[in-house]
RNA sequence: GCCUCGGUAGCUCAGUUGGUAGAGCAAGGGACUGAAAAUCCCUGUGUCGGUGGUUCAAGUCCACUCUGAGGCA
C-alpha cells in the first residue's frame, strides 16, 4: 500500500482506431495542462503520417506530443520493451515539469508495458531465435513438445500453431535457462513486481456499425489527403520489406498495388477491411482489462463537451492521488 | 415467341449414381510478455426461387410458374 501510493500516476486513453482518441486527448490536455504520450506502434516512425493518423501540428494545438516521429522507418527492431523505456522517460520528464502525462493509443501491449509489471527480462537473442525457428519449421509438433517439457505453463497457454510465441518461449529458455513463465506469465502481477506507473484508464468505444462506417470514411479521407503519394515515397526507397514498419495497415496494401498485385480500388478496400479487423482485435484486447472505465462515444458530437469536462475532473482527482 | 444456362448462408459458388446441405470470403467470438497496425485459435440452419407431382426418401427427377443472363427469330 505504501509502495502503491508512491507510484507515479498517469492518465491513459485507449480504444479502437478511429474512436476519437486523438481529439479527446488534445482537448483533455488543454484543460488539465497535460502532455501527450502516444502509445502507437506506427506513429513512432518518421514519414508515416497520413496512414497512421498522426495528429497534424494544427490539430495538436500546441500540446506537446511524445513518442511520435522518433524512429526512422528502417529501424530494424522496435519493441514493447523499448517503447516502455522511451515512454517512461518522457513521462518522468512531463511529471518533473509539473504537467500531467496522458498516454493515448491503440497498441494495448504498449499501454500494459507501462501499467503492468511485465517481465521483458530476456532481450531478443538472434542465434537462439534462429535455432528455435529452424526447430519449429523442421518439426512443429516436436518443438511444441519440447516447450511443454521445458515450460509447461507457457505451452498450456499457447496453441501449437502459434509459431511466433512458441519460438519466442523456446528462445527465452535456451538463452536464459529460465522458462518464460518464470518471468511472470500474466498481467495480474502475480510475481508481486511493481508496475512502472499507476493509471486511470479511459476507454472509448462505440456502436460497431458506426465504428466501421467511420473507419471506411477515414480511409477515403486518407486517400484524399495524399496517402497514395506518402506510401509511394516509402515504397520507392526500397526498404527491406520485413521491417516492422513495412507491415503497417495502409501501406502494405498500397505496396501490393504498386507491385501490380491488385487494383487501386482493391487495395483501398483491403485497407478498410484490415483496419476493421484491427479495430476488432483492439476491442478484444481492451475488453478484458477490468481497469478500464468505458465511455460509449457513438454520438460524439452531442456528448463531447460534457464528456471532456467530466474526464478532466476525473483525471485531476486521480492525479492528486486521493484514492477512495 | 423459341432455345440455352443460372436462381443454394450477408457475397461468390460446390453439391458426386435421389438419402432433409458445404467451402472461400464477409461477419462474430477469443488469445496475446523484446515483431503487437504483427501473429495465432474457434464459430456455417440456410423457406436449397415458388407450387404441385413421382418416390419410403428430392437441392438432386418430372410438370407448371416466377426471376436473371445470353443466344436465335
Amino acid at each position: 500500500m505504501e509502495e502503491q501510493s508512491r507510484r507515479q500516476r498517469i492518465v491513459c486513453i485507449v480504444g479502437p482506431t478511429a474512436c476519437h482518441k486523438t481529439e479527446l486527448s488534445i482537448e483533455l490536455a488543454k484543460r488539465i495542462s497535460g502532455e501527450i504520450v502516444s502509445a502507437d506502434s506506427v506513429q513512432v516512425y518518421f514519414g508515416m503520417d497520413i496512414g497512421s493518423a498522426k495528429p497534424t501540428v494544427e490539430e495538436r494545438q500546441g500540446i506537446p506530443h511524445h513518442l511520435i516521429d522518433c524512429l526512422p522507418i528502417n529501424t530494424p527492431e522496435f519493441s514493447a520493451s523499448l517503447f516502455r523505456q522511451l515512454a517512461a522517460s518522457a513521462i518522468n520528464d512531463i511529471l518533473l515539469r509539473g504537467k500531467i502525462p496522458i498516454v493515448v493509443g491503440g497498441s494495448g501491449l504498449y499501454v500494459n508495458a507501462l501499467t503492468y509489471p511485465l517481465g521483458f527480462a530476456v532481450p531478443k537473442d538472434d542465434t537462439a531465435r534462429e535455432n528455435a525457428i529452424c526447430e519449429y519449421d523442421h518439426n512443429a509438433k516436436m518443438a511444441y513438445a519440447r516447450l511443454k517439457s521445458v515450460d509447461p505453463i507457457t505451452a498450456a497457454r499457447l496453441h501449437p500453431n502459434d509459431k511466433k510465441r512458441i519460438v519466442r518461449a523456446l528462445e527465452v529458455f535456451d538463452c536464459s535457462g529460465q522458462p518464460l513463465s518464470g518471468y511472470g506469465a500474466d498481467f495480474q502481477n502475480s510475481e508481486g513486481r511493481e508496475a512502472p506507473f499507476e493509471p486511470i484508464i479511459i476507454g472509448l468505444t462505440m456502436d460497431r456499425e458506426q465504428l466501421y462506417a467511420r473507419i471506411n470514411l477515414r480511409v477515403d479521407l486518407m486517400m484524399e489527403h495524399g496517402l497514395l503519394a506518402e506510401a509511394r515515397a516509402i515504397y520507392d526507397v526500397n526498404y527491406d520489406r520485413t521491417l516492422p514498419a513495412m507491415k503497417s495497415i495502409g501501406y502494405q496494401q498500397l505496396f501490393a498495388y504498386f507491385e501490380g498485385n491488385c487494383t487501386l480500388e482493391e487495395a483501398v478496400e483491403k485497407i478498410k477491411q484490415d483496419t476493421r479487423h484491427f479495430a476488432k482485435r483492439q476491442l478484444t484486447w481492451f475488453k478484458r482489462d477490468e481497469r478500464i472505465v468505458w465511455h460509449d462515444v457513438t454520438s460524439w458530437d452531442d456528448q463531447k463537451n460534457d464528456l471532456i469536462e467530466q474526464l478532466a475532473r476525473d483525471a485531476q482527482v486521480w492525479m492528486k492521488g486521493k484514492t477512495p
